[in-house]
RNA sequence: GCGAUUGUGGCGAAGUGGUUAACGCACCGGAUUGUGAUUCCGGCAUUCGUGGGUUCGAUUCCCAUCAGUCGCCCCA
């Protein structure tokens, strides 16, 4: 029996990993335009960066972290998310003493977080995720939103929607926790088991409850927006009206909680619409993190960013069927007959990808009516035929594999031939 | 962490308490000893996720375990 991959893991084999390349690409490039720079940090952080960072009460601190102590007694972390470590970064390498600012940042790897798998959901998951550090401009929010955005938008992905809400400040979301639980609290009784538990720690997430959804207390709830302070208020007026500036559409959700505990003012997911997801509907989340970057040490410095995860983007690319067909990879396969004409090719094959020409031959000793097989499996453009014959003669045989039409060369201009052939294809 | 469900060759999939575990696809070889298709012929699981137990005998029954899938919690 051969060993099982790690629950929750997955191998990317050839087949699958184009279209994962082709996001990271296209992300990448998107970034640029917006003037987001790469970051990388490390996979393994000590612990304390998450504890403080994502939140000492928060599910993924308390029971979905992969925490070892290694051989020198240190408490480390795979990391469970992307913003933490580059905050830590941020502060270590003093990048808010660089002259240019805000500090915009993108990265992209793998998430670890102990979870029971499902669709959309594995224990090591690829992130992409943009952090924007040193403004507190409304028009960054803005901006990190419209990136985003593009990115979906880009490649290809239509039935999402922009889902946007503010939690406002602390004074904001302290009024409005309190006034929660005192709504509650009277009738708590009358609520499952999970919403009992949520009052004291969470009441914000009892408004999203799936099985009390009708209850009476649930229209009458208090609404975020009747707490934020005239500051809240105004900074979640300006972030809306750069968006409709700039044509983005969104739609506000009073009862949008995000998980991690760092997160104030701008909260936003997108989420698919329609079928073929499973229980999952986010494929990013985000928003805004002033106070942060001070909690590690560094000086007051408001930030924003968001995460998406490649496997769930890829998952709605599929369901909508917008994976693109990255077609054949190959330019030439050369078949060979006879003992000489095989030594040669491993010449010509040499030449022709010196030439820049993507070529295969056999390795398997193959038959001629094999080679052709397996030239015709591999989608290949054409064929070079190369017999001892020929080789005495110093011609090969050039087949079209589309038309199946055939044709002489000579073997010294054979290279500039296939060339000329490929690049005129194109 | 909780609940449900599934686990047979590279893939899909049938099957039964008892001598040789269907079939389809894919793959390999031959008919066609220098050309991709089709057709025909042949080959391809000492083994039914793993480990125990019941039994004269288990892929089939029981238990455990691992893994997949779905739902809950939570989240990307």
């Amino acid at each position: 029996m051969s060993i099982q991959i790690p629950r929750g893991t997955q191998d990317l084999l050839p087949g699958e990993i184009e279209i994962w390349q082709y996001i990271e690409q296209k992300s990448k490039e998107i970034c640029s335009r917006y003037n987001y720079k790469e970051i990388r940090t490390p996979i393994f952080e000590h612990t304390e960066v998450f504890a403080r960072g994502v939140g000492e009460t928060t599910d993924i601190v308390q029971k979905e972290m992969y925490t070892f102590t290694d051989r020198g007694e240190r408490s480390l972390t795979l990391r469970p998310e992307g913003t933490a470590g580059v905050v830590r970064s941020f502060v270590g390498n003093k990048l808010y003493g660089e002259a240019s600012q805000p500090t915009k940042l993108f990265y992209t790897g793998p998430m670890f977080r102990y979870e029971r798998p499902q669709a959309g959901r594995m224990r090591q998951f690829v992130q992409f995720g943009v952090e924007a550090l040193g403004s507190k401009d409304p028009a960054i929010d803005a901006e990190v939103l419209a990136l985003v955005m593009s990115i979906y938008y880009e490649l290809g992905l239509t039935d999402i929607k922009l889902v946007l809400n503010s939690l406002g400040d602390k004074e904001s979301r302290d009024a409005h926790r309190e006034a929660l639980i005192n709504h509650f609290k009277p009738s708590i009784s009358e609520f499952c088991s999970d919403c009992q538990n949520r009052l004291e720690k969470n009441p914000l997430r009892i408004l999203d409850c799936k099985k009390d959804r009708e209850h009476p207390l649930m229209a009458t709830a208090p609404s975020i927006h009747d707490y934020y302070t005239e500051e809240s208020a105004i900074y979640f007026e300006q972030v809306k009206a750069h968006l409709d500036q700039m044509g983005l559409p969104y739609v506000i959700d009073p009862t949008l909680v995000r998980g991690l505990d760092y997160y104030n003012h701008t909260a936003f997911e997108v989420m698919a619409e329609g079928e073929g997801f499973g229980a999952i509907t986010t494929l990013c989340g985000g928003g805004r993190y002033n106070g942060l970057v001070q909690e590690f040490g560094g000086p007051e410095t408001p930030g924003i960013g968001f995460a998406f995860s490649i496997e769930r983007l890829i998952m709605a690319l599929k369901a909508q069927g917008k994976v693109p067909d990255f077609g054949n990879q190959l330019d030439c396969f050369v078949v060979t007959l006879g003992d000489a004409a095989k030594e040669k090719s491993v010449e010509l094959l040499y030449q022709l990808r010196q030439a820049g020409i993507r070529c295969d031959k056999d390795y398997l000793d193959k038959k001629m009516k094999a080679q052709f097989k397996a030239a015709d499996r591999l989608n290949v453009r054409y064929t070079a035929i190369l017999g001892d014959n020929e080789l005495a003669e110093n011609r090969i045989n050039v087949k079209n594999m589309e038309t199946g039409e055939q044709v002489e060369v000579a073997l010294d201009t054979f290279i500039t031939y296939m060339k000329e052939q490929v690049e005129g294809g194109k």
